[in-house]
DNA sequence: CTTGACCCTCACACCAATGTGAGGGTTCGA
DNA sequence: TCGAACCCTCACATTGGTGTGAGGGTCAAG
């Protein structure tokens, strides 16, 4: 497919999967005029960086962890320099961390939320 | 406390409270020179709105959701109005989804970490 | 051959969060 | 009274993720 059907099909701009591309997060194939062409898989994996982006991570790091994430059981370790599983291991934490804050205020927020569904309207 | 303990305390930079309470999020009472005040519910309160940041909501959307989150108790109902509470339950959904990437993606990197440390260093 | 719907690159613009520093007050201890 | 360590406002700069559009190819259908 190309960048129209995969932009569609992610409900992502052209633009971004441009930028995406630009970021080493994604490659494209070219066709000979030029035009990227992308198979199946991309769109999961677009999605999957959409997540991860609205989830608060950068590209950078997204860039990293990817790799780690592609065939869930065909881990293929990358040159996995100590830096760079330290980094994991960082990012990690980290994710549990936004992770046990989202869910504390989330649920704040669903009680709240309860709470003023169970209150009849007060009417002025 | 004024603003270079709060700092302090909560690892912010001075700038970043200016900020926030330019952005409405947090507010601070002035001595007579000028100088901003706080009491120690500033130190939480400054530290959840950095959770939150952190976990990618805007500021804009965090100051709506404070307000509910404030005493887990006392839940003061402001001028509650349907279009406040649909934002709600849409950030309300939306973060539930953000937990479930994060978590989904956190588990595969954990799951890396743990494979690659399973194995053997490869001695070149 | 032309039109319309694609695609390309390039580049400027925006917004939110944050850095940084200039220019200038206040307070307090040496 | 001087200097250090605070504080203030103002304002420009930067970064990352985006929007937008100009200027220009490609290609299939009419």
């Amino acid at each position: 497919m190309r960048i129209g059907e995969l932009s569609e099909r992610t409900g992502t701009p052209r633009r971004l999967l441009r930028y995406y591309e630009e970021q080493g997060l994604i490659v494209a194939d070219r066709l000979p005029n030029g035009y990227r062409v992308y198979d199946g898989s991309n769109v999961d994996r677009v999605l999957q960086i959409r997540g991860l982006l609205d989830a608060g991570l950068p590209t950078r790091i997204i860039k990293q962890i990817l790799p780690c994430l592609n065939k869930p059981r065909i881990i293929h370790f990358p040159d996995a320099t100590p830096e760079m599983l330290a980094t994991l291991e960082d990012e990690r934490d980290r994710m549990t961390e936004r992770i046990r804050c989202l869910t504390r205020n989330r649920d704040a927020v669903a009680e709240y939320l309860a709470a003023v569904r169970e209150t009849p309207a007060p009417s002025v």
